[in-house]
DNA sequence: ACAAAAGTGTTTGACATACACCCATGC
DNA sequence: GCATGGGTGTATGTCAAACACTTTTGT
């Protein structure tokens, strides 16, 4: 038995050109207590009225990242967001018009700085939590987006990718508690952040809040890429 | 400015069916006391003399898996082991003959019931920290899966996948050893595993060993199933 | 008896959890 | 003054880390 390898044989190879490489882009946004994903309406036929994600065919000069960061930047006019690529989905059918292998990566952005291009009326910012029925196997690839969101939230604070530059702390657990699907409790939750040491206090207040107004903070990003930079022993 | 979307707009899809998808396997085994992975001898002229990991084109009509999987199974003679997609890599210029974009996968075999096939003399198991060049961008492929597997191995206990069906808790420390790199307290190591409860209890023992010889256990896998199961919501 | 590794318990500190009251603001 | 959420501390349990001696076997 002779095991062809794209490694070693390459003369073969030329047959199997055949195959298209797209990415799909799972953008997350918080809004109104909610983790929200940026969807456009399908009109393929064969999804007719059904949401998908935002994708693209990868072009033959650039690399799957800067596909991804493309499709981000032509679509929320955002460039240097917070991605991560995912994985790869590439059942035989999944797509209609013939053999699509996509890449999955999912970006954390501020929803206040996506302005929607007027010429994309068919976008939709979209509660995770609403979402039954997506086109394609997209809505496995937002399931499996999702989950690996969850893993990193815990791990890195990555979340504030999604918040204000300014938030309250009530906001942040909001947005933690809208991601996990959980309740925490509030002065533990208060506690592991300052612990965490991440936040500078801007020494300001919310305004126009009919309560008690909570102080601001901000993410130290600059002292967390330090951190970080040491762990991967740089 | 407009712009195309694989996933709303299908005629100018035939124009990108151009690119060719492999699979690449880093098929980790531990022998030794290490962590070791199966590569082959490169024949490229690019690459003459590098190793290379175990790849190969995907078949038109087999999905992403399947291919990793025969893979696996021309290579090793295994079948239904351990296996993880971890990602794509798709940099422009990685592959001499053209735009190939490889999705990568990791699995655990037992290394003693790896028979490598008689016309694969050009196939070794090599210590993955002793590697230093590989063919292609293999170097960062089997990087990136090694830290996968460090992450994976600290929160299931697949580990017990790379050992042989009886295993003494030294060598199971020793292979939790090798994949983080770090040493660990013996007596902190097996308070630990035998919390979990994964662990059999065969009542036998090594042999021929030169001095007190080990307890021998095999893992329950049944149990570890149904908890996972259970914890996954079905 | 010696070498070599197996096997075992306790103490410590760090961190997660649970929980209730006072405070500042707008109306 | 009341409704609303902001802000705080303590007690408890759990888990990881550190650490040294005895036991069993082969030679």
């Amino acid at each position: 038995m002779y095991t062809k390898n794209i490694n070693t044989h390459l003369i073969e190879i030329q047959d199997y050109f055949k195959a298209a490489i797209s990415v799909d882009c799972v953008i997350f946004g918080f809004d109104e207590n909610e983790l929200k994903v940026l969807l456009i309406e399908s009109d393929l036929k064969e999804f007719k009225g059904k949401w998908s994600l935002l994708g693209d065919i990868m072009h033959p000069d650039e690399d799957i990242e800067t596909a991804a960061y493309r499709v981000l930047r032509e679509r929320t006019g955002l460039d240097g967001v917070y991605m991560e690529q995912v994985q790869a989905f590439g059942g035989i059918n999944r797509h209609p018009a013939g053999r699509v292998i996509t890449i999955a990566y999912y970006s954390l952005v501020n929803i206040q700085h996506v302005e929607l291009k007027t010429h994309s009326n068919e976008l939709h910012w979209h509660a995770v939590k609403d979402i039954r029925q997506m086109a394609f196997d997209h809505k496995e690839i937002l399931g499996t987006c999702l989950e690996r969101l969850q893993h990193k939230v815990i791990e890195q604070p990555v979340g504030f990718n999604l918040l204000p530059k300014k938030f309250s702390l009530r906001e942040l657990q909001n947005l933690y508690e809208a991601i996990l699907d959980v309740k925490l409790d509030r002065r533990n939750f208060r506690k592991k952040f300052f612990a965490m040491d991440y936040l500078i206090d801007l020494n300001e207040e919310e305004q126009e809040v009919r309560h008690r107004p909570a102080k601001l903070y901000k993410f130290n990003q600059e002292k967390f890429d330090k951190q970080h930079k040491k762990s991967l022993g740089f």
